[in-house]
DNA sequence: AAATTGATTGCAAACGTTTGTTATGCGTGT
DNA sequence: ACACGCATAACAAACGTTTGCAATCAATTT
């Protein structure tokens, strides 16, 4: 019994015309019962599968959605950082649930073209970003003209690209309030804050600071290169381990290099000092001690970028959604 | 500036030939260089991307890889466990650095058709599998009639199809010797060993404490459903509180959960009970305590199977590769 | 001057589908 | 007997590329 490799092949073996057979696979009423049946039985015979590439082209539509995420800021950046690694885990959870297949791109934007060649490529039903990065003005553009496009990042009141996330200014605030109920006065923000989520969070610290009349943050950068960022976090803690007592991390991976190298100086978290995380990973349950962080609601906002996408697709209109970040008390603070 | 969609367009534009255009395009020398950089002048300025689908319907080669993890063990499995999203994430990396797509499917096995589906459709230069999960026979089959496929899992004599992975029953083996050279005695195992892996695992662990003279070790199941996992363990560890002073845990996950059930009943790892881990996820190194755990080299397996999938595509032949397994030593033991 | 070359370009056939339009054959009502 | 409608199935034109082959033309050689 030889494989088949194409309608051709098959309507020959069933001596139609190939239309014939591309219908009765799709179980189209207008062929006859008995030969549609026949058809579809030489097909499963001969382990028949239909080319997608082929279909896709005639139809002009693919099926298939692109993850990107832009590594505007770190050549090198931790892809496995466990936020990203969970929210393309969740978007391509909720992806195939819609019957989407999900194509991952890492870009590394060096031209102001990747965005456009992803997209004009025909490869691709709708684009979902994770991070703005510093490609802001990029989207923005492309957006203009390319609907099936949702980013997670921040909002902005005048942006006109559809973005899902948190407010990270008030996410920032709660970390600060948070560390401040707990009695902390000397606190700094470990990130790095050119990133403009980060920057944000960091802003919303010192608004929390000034508001319970403490001296402004330290702000201590952590880059997300792929090495020595621990190192970087461990240095910064032996540089200011006197002038501080409570941390608020750019992110939950930080916030965990942070309570190990406290650890590893023999300072007790949350006894001696305090830390706060960034993102409510999965992960940051299961840590010990459990970090205590500003959820993002990463599964809800997963959902609610995909639904959106899939809004626009059909040609429906959608609005960005704003989320709002609440704490997550656990042990570290 | 009108945007051209297509090569006829560009062609018209021009006032020449399509096929002129796609040579110019491909910087052929068969065009003239004048008209050649007069195409390509016009391609950037009207926006030109060409459609990738017909590009690969006629050329038959799609530059994607597919990545799968069959999900046939557990229903909702954690596709946020640290070791499938450390292994995507390299096996992502080292594809794009060779300048190929990569589609991720995560595959819930129903009927043993679901592979022939993926690698039939055509969209697909090449597969590669995480895990074998059950689905050993479904692999074997396919794997008889199509190359480009390497799967990370176990290494039998005589298996047909590309793999690259540890061997499991020493490493499990390692375990072991670790925790009974620390002066452990009561052992357990905790993971769910219908999968093969874990299994493989188990018995290494068994072998261990045979050749120790010790009582065969706990076998405790745990598994990877989404939820519930931490409560699994947690009631686990209350009802054999008192007979196990170490645990080798399936993998660093479940050793992290292990670490918190422990330090939630107030015992104190190392000093009361040893734990180690399995996969040597980069996480390993940021949990307090740091994880003792088997290395599975992540990144260089995920590099290898990259390499070997390659070499299939390019026609040539490739051998399964058995790594071994080392000792990482950190602070849980 | 005719023939040979070489550089450019045009032409058309693929790649494997889907789908609107047209053709065939058959039964029915007039 | 003839038009008509209806159920099937064949035909062919797309979708947007790439690429072997043929054609054109000018320059060179015999």
């Amino acid at each position: 019994m030889k494989r088949v490799r194409n309608l051709t092949q098959l309507a020959a073996l069933a001596g139609v015309n190939p239309g014939t057979v591309s219908r009765a696979l799709a179980d189209s009423p207008l062929v006859k019962r008995e030969t549609r049946e026949r058809i579809q039985g030489l097909a499963r015979d001969h382990g028949y599968r239909p080319n997608l590439m082929a279909r896709r082209l005639r139809v002009q539509e693919t099926g298939v959605i692109g993850i990107v995420v832009p590594l505007g800021h770190e050549e090198r950046q931790y892809l496995s950082d466990p936020f990203f690694m969970t929210i393309v885990g969740c978007l391509a959870g909720a992806l195939s649930e819609k019957g989407y297949d999900v194509m991952l791109s890492r870009v590394i934007p060096d031209d102001e073209d990747w965005l456009d060649r992803i997209i004009g490529s025909g490869m691709l039903d709708g684009v979902l970003i994770i991070g703005q990065s510093n490609q802001f003005d990029t989207i923005e553009r492309v957006a203009a003209g390319y609907r099936p496009l949702v980013v997670w990042g921040a909002h902005t009141p005048l942006q006109r690209h559809c973005s899902v996330g948190v407010d990270n200014r008030m996410g920032g605030r709660l970390a600060g309030e948070c560390l401040i109920a707990a009695g902390r006065k000397r606190l700094a923000f470990m990130g790095d804050s050119s990133a403009p989520e980060l920057r944000e969070r960091f802003l919303g610290l010192c608004e929390a600071a000034q508001a319970a009349g403490l001296a402004a943050p330290l702000e201590l950068g952590a880059h997300l290169a792929i090495d020595g960022m621990a190192d970087e976090v461990a240095a910064h803690i032996d540089r200011v381990r006197e002038q501080v007592d409570g941390i608020a991390a750019g992110s939950d991976l930080i916030a965990m290099h942070c309570v190990a190298a406290l650890a590893d100086r023999r300072l007790v978290v949350p006894r001696d000092v305090s830390v706060i995380g960034f993102d409510d990973v999965p992960l940051a349950e299961q840590t010990v001690p459990r970090l205590t962080t500003i959820s993002q609601s990463i599964t809800t906002g997963a959902r609610t970028m995909v639904n959106l996408l899939c809004d626009r697709i059909a040609g429906r209109e959608a609005q960005s959604v704003e989320m709002q970040p609440f704490l997550v008390r656990r042990d570290t603070v």
